[in-house]
DNA sequence: TGTACATCAGTGAACGCGCGTTCACTGATGTAC
DNA sequence: TGTACATCAGTGAACGCGCGTTCACTGATGTAC
């Protein structure tokens, strides 16, 4: 019953990944305000034509990059705020860490449009954030820490871990820019591993403390 | 003593305030990297080639922007961090939603170039937020639940403080953003508020068991 | 105070260039019979 | 399986437009004597 695609879907969905990728590359360097439709056709190796076939404007395949960016990584933030103990902040900081530096870009554009100068972007973006706090808290209810909590309480602290990850991610983002040598690179990266921890660890102290 | 400036000082001050000014107001909409030549100087009234006399490019002129955005701010910031006690957090909070208030452009205009596309903006506004962390820690050091923190923690701490200030922020500039009645604007104010106060009530807490 | 010269903020024309969007098109792929 | 027609991803020419930057300029302001 698996439905394969025709060649014409299949090449159009090759082209439109072509798209995704060019404008991903060339937003490590500008904002998509200023990404430019004949700029990522030529990229692509495209007529700036054929654009126009994929998506309406640049701000809406932002938003498509928004959903590529972040849309997969639900079900991983899920499994690391559910393990219990210890060791969630340590999982917590490395997945970060490996995410980071498996996909630069797509962190960077996150970090880059959150605030940007595309609003369907940013509401998309806010969109999958809010997502993210909800799963956040649904995982944090079932912790047996978290028994005597109210809902709302929950919500607060499940904002306050998604913002930190979101502030961890982009100091490892720094990390990789710096131009200097691959020794002090991962230096810095293990001063990023040392602060994030820490400070997901005060605020894990002061959750512990919250009903007292 | 006192030096009057010339009038051609005053004049040249006056026109570099007016592309500050229309600069910023063009920003609320599109972020610095899409940001014209043209456009400021068709905004504030003069010939194109006027804005070399004051610019060396938007970059340029962003950096600048920057300066006026937060360099006022240090000593607000480091007055409310040095009220001791339960006010603290209250005044914090206050203190960020007035700002907000009374200069929702320049809020706005930091948050979107912190991770925005033009490196000179963005290094300029890191280097803000270290300072504003250094000065928090200062104050913080002060503090008698200070007594056997390290440096290290502290600006650990101080980091943690500086990024929340910016997410709340972040958080009434929505607020103004909404395009809802009055009321319901003031209503979710009062949320972000509870939210902010909660979360900082929080990391306080964590700061109060750090060394058990 | 008056004069002669220097400075320099703002001008206006001109340049070459890349932009987003339109349109009618082509030719490979899909579909009905 | 073969044929006739429909679909539609990608093309290429053309458009009007605003861009950043250059240059020689003007005339008010500043300065030296």
């Amino acid at each position: 019953m698996s439905h394969t695609l025709g060649i014409r879907q299949a090449q159009k969905q090759k082209t439109r990944q072509a798209f995704l990728d060019a404008a991903l590359a060339l937003l490590e360097e500008q904002s998509l305000s200023s990404l430019g439709l004949r700029e990522v056709t030529r990229a692509v190796g495209v007529a700036p034509t054929a654009f126009y076939r994929h998506f309406r404007s640049t701000a809406d395949l932002g938003v498509a990059l928004v959903d590529e960016a972040l849309g997969s990584l639900h079900p991983m933030v899920r499994t690391t705020v559910a393990t219990g103990g210890a060791e969630r902040i340590t999982r917590a900081v490395q997945l970060i860490a490996g995410h980071v530096a498996a996909h630069p870009a797509h962190v960077r554009f996150i970090a880059r449009e959150r605030h940007g100068g595309v609003q369907p972007v940013r509401e998309a973006i806010q969109a999958q954030l809010a997502r993210f706090a909800e799963e956040v808290k649904t995982e944090l209810a079932k912790d047996p820490e978290a028994e005597d909590w109210n809902d709302d309480d929950l919500l607060m602290l499940a904002h306050l871990y998604v913002d930190q990850m979101l502030i961890t991610a982009s100091l490892f983002l720094e990390t990789l820019e710096s131009p200097e040598s691959a020794e002090s690179s991962e230096a810095e990266r293990q001063r990023v591993v040392r602060l994030a921890t820490r400070q997901l660890r005060l605020i894990s102290l002061g959750r512990q403390h919250w009903l007292d």
